[in-house]
DNA sequence: CCCAGCATGTAAGAGGTTACATGATTGC
DNA sequence: GCAATCATGTAACCTCTTACATGCTGGG
């Protein structure tokens, strides 16, 4: 597991509070690694006590106190060690793919609510996605070597871009999936209605 | 969560000893909702204590006796209750994408044989899947709705087509993200070189 | 005055992983 | 004899979720 990892890729990004880190895993990382704040100020207490990151205390005036952590030596070479170990691609959880094969004992037709509402959170997502892909990714071009040299910060982006991408290839599967089986499930309430009355 | 739900299905399917129900884990839905072998017996023990299963013991000559477990009366019911009731998609969680984000402040050559692996993994699994798709759905139509009846046993089939068919979307999707990542990566190489030395 | 937002945590419990344990049979 | 497969579990540990707790500020 590694939302230690998580936490100290995305304070190498940007130094930054306990808070901060919690907003931005509801956004941005968040949208591939997601968690609470609770579980983020645990992590970060023990990553600092593990010397990984130190934390700095800013005084606000007119405002709360906060930690403001950065990655430490130690914690860029973990990093590097876990980039290096290989990981294994975490498995599929989908509850909706379980009650898909369970509609076959039960009533299929309840399920149509579900994937519209799966449906349209899919679509809002990708939607998003496609807003960041224009903001922040309109000038990179997909693959290309480049012949010139780019720079460092076109490197980050073009990492950034590809991790996006995967986000958009997700959400449109899903999306025609979804469609898909819709039109599966309308087809089949005509085929098996379920028995009319009590 | 819901493992409690997958081995209800599961148990509805075919009824099934833990043991069984363990090895149809790493296949078929396995593939869906992964589970140890450990926790499956947990969670049968609390199922049968609530009611939901009842476990029957066969004496096995020259084999282990077993507990063969199906699904009462209670438990069809809690099926029906929780294929009605709306569950929210779960959150991803890929390592992958934040080692991607990490690249930028580390090796991001140590990232392909890690891309190799994953290319690979996800290039059996469509082939599994595919095999399956060829073995077991060769006559199902895709989403037109069928003029005549079919019957409930096509009903059952073409919900399990449907799954198969977004694990064989979500494989294909991973391999083609693969595809162009391992391009891009090796495009950065030229352009980005690490420091050849210490 | 109350609610929303900033900011940091503790505590209990459910879910899940890894290691360990046992005992029988079949095939090499 | 030894390894693999069948078959069922226990125990320790870690992760993650949910609920609770505190305190300050700015806007309606």
């Amino acid at each position: 597991m590694s939302l230690d990892h998580a936490l100290l890729v995305s304070l190498l990004e940007k130094p930054s509070s306990g808070y901060e880190l919690a907003r931005r895993f509801d956004r941005s990382i968040g949208y591939f690694w997601h968690a609470t704040h609770q579980q983020i100020y645990k992590v970060l207490a023990r990553m600092e006590e593990a010397g990984w990151i130190s934390g700095e205390v800013q005084a606000g005036e007119a405002a709360p106190d906060r930690k403001l952590y950065s990655v430490s030596r130690t914690g860029r070479s973990e990093v590097s060690r876990w980039l290096a170990e290989p990981t294994e691609p975490e498995g599929i959880r989908d509850s909706l793919m379980v009650k898909l094969r369970g509609a076959a004992f039960g009533d299929a037709g309840a399920l149509i609510p579900e994937l519209e509402h799966h449906r349209a959170l899919h679509a809002n997502r990708l939607t998003a996605y496609r807003v960041i892909e224009a903001r922040d990714f309109a000038g990179v071009r997909s693959t290309s070597p480049g012949v010139q040299s780019t720079g460092t910060l076109d490197y980050q982006r073009a990492l950034q871009y590809q991790v996006l991408k995967s986000g958009i290839r997700y959400e449109q599967g899903w999306l025609e999936w979804c469609e898909e089986t819709l039109g599966l499930l309308h087809g089949l309430k005509q085929v098996k209605p379920r028995r009319p009355s009590k």
